[in-house]
DNA sequence: ATGGCCCGTAGAACGGGA
């Protein structure tokens, strides 16, 4: 089974870049973040038409997540869930689904804006929140993938300047525990189960020729339960369509499982 | 050259992203 995530920044916009990648990549479940499309709104029938079929959750403006999966291979995704139980919150980031027997976490965690601002706060209620809910979760689901946008660099390596990052929202020293305490839970990060080069980001900064100068961080992840982990084959960061005109700022993840 | 963009909602700038 191949996993992908991918924040593509407005999926109406995004779109033909989407289907290019998932006719080349073919992928069998792919999580997204920033649809920033209501569900009314959502492109199901190119998707079908693509061989996906998809679950949702929507929000006008901003965030919005979905699920796709490759209708042939490993059929619909069920046991939908939208949003962390009792934590409410208008915003899209949260989608949970089951795809051929894996439990799927599409996250979109928030981005917490700076350290001192009360966005930053949020973001940290928001992942304490998860924690709590996850537990649950991975109590019930031996076979767990969370994917998504997490918004933290979970170390220095993980970072292109981690002097001049040091302390700022993405890297500050709370949200890097929040993530530990994800690994802490029995989550892998499938990215550093395998050799990787130096210098390995997921999103770039559409400023200051970001991509270019390759100013980047590693800000989207995979993590797997024990099981999963066991049998991945490969994680990698797909490039390729960071340098396809007008792309998302960030670009996908990618793994294989032998499942 | 230490700043540089992009998207949605607008129907001009502005909030938000990271």
């Amino acid at each position: 089974m191949k996993i992908a995530t991918w924040n593509v920044n407005s999926l109406k916009v995004r779109l033909p870049h989407l289907l290019d990648w998932l006719a080349a990549e073919q992928p069998d479940v792919v999580c997204l973040q920033e649809t920033k499309l209501v569900d009314e709104a959502f492109p199901a029938a190119a998707l079908a038409d693509a061989g996906y079929g998809a679950v949702y959750a929507g929000q006008k403006t901003y965030t919005g997540v979905a699920i796709l999966s490759r209708s042939d291979r490993v059929g619909v995704a069920g046991e939908v869930q939208v949003g962390i139980p009792g934590f409410a919150d208008e915003q899209k980031r949260v989608l949970a689904a089951t795809v051929a027997g894996v439990r799927i976490i599409c996250l979109y965690i928030p981005n917490g804006q700076s350290v001192d601002s009360e966005k930053y706060q949020y973001k940290l209620a928001w992942l304490h929140a998860l924690q709590g809910w996850l537990r649950g979760e991975l109590a019930t689901h031996p076979r767990l993938a969370v994917l998504g946008d997490f918004n933290i660099a979970p170390e220095d390596r993980d970072v292109h300047d981690p002097v001049a990052w040091a302390g700022q929202v993405l890297c500050s020293e709370p949200e890097r525990e929040q993530f530990r305490t994800l690994l802490g839970q029995g989550l892998v990060d499938a990215f550093r189960l395998f050799e990787q080069p130096e210098r390995c980001f997921s999103w770039w900064d559409y400023r200051a020729a970001g991509f270019r100068r390759d100013l980047g961080l590693r800000i989207d992840h995979i993590l797997l339960t024990g099981e999963l982990a066991a049998a991945c084959k490969n994680c990698r960061v797909d490039r390729t369509p960071r340098t396809w005109e007008r792309p998302s700022d960030h670009a996908p993840v990618i793994a294989e499982i032998a499942c």
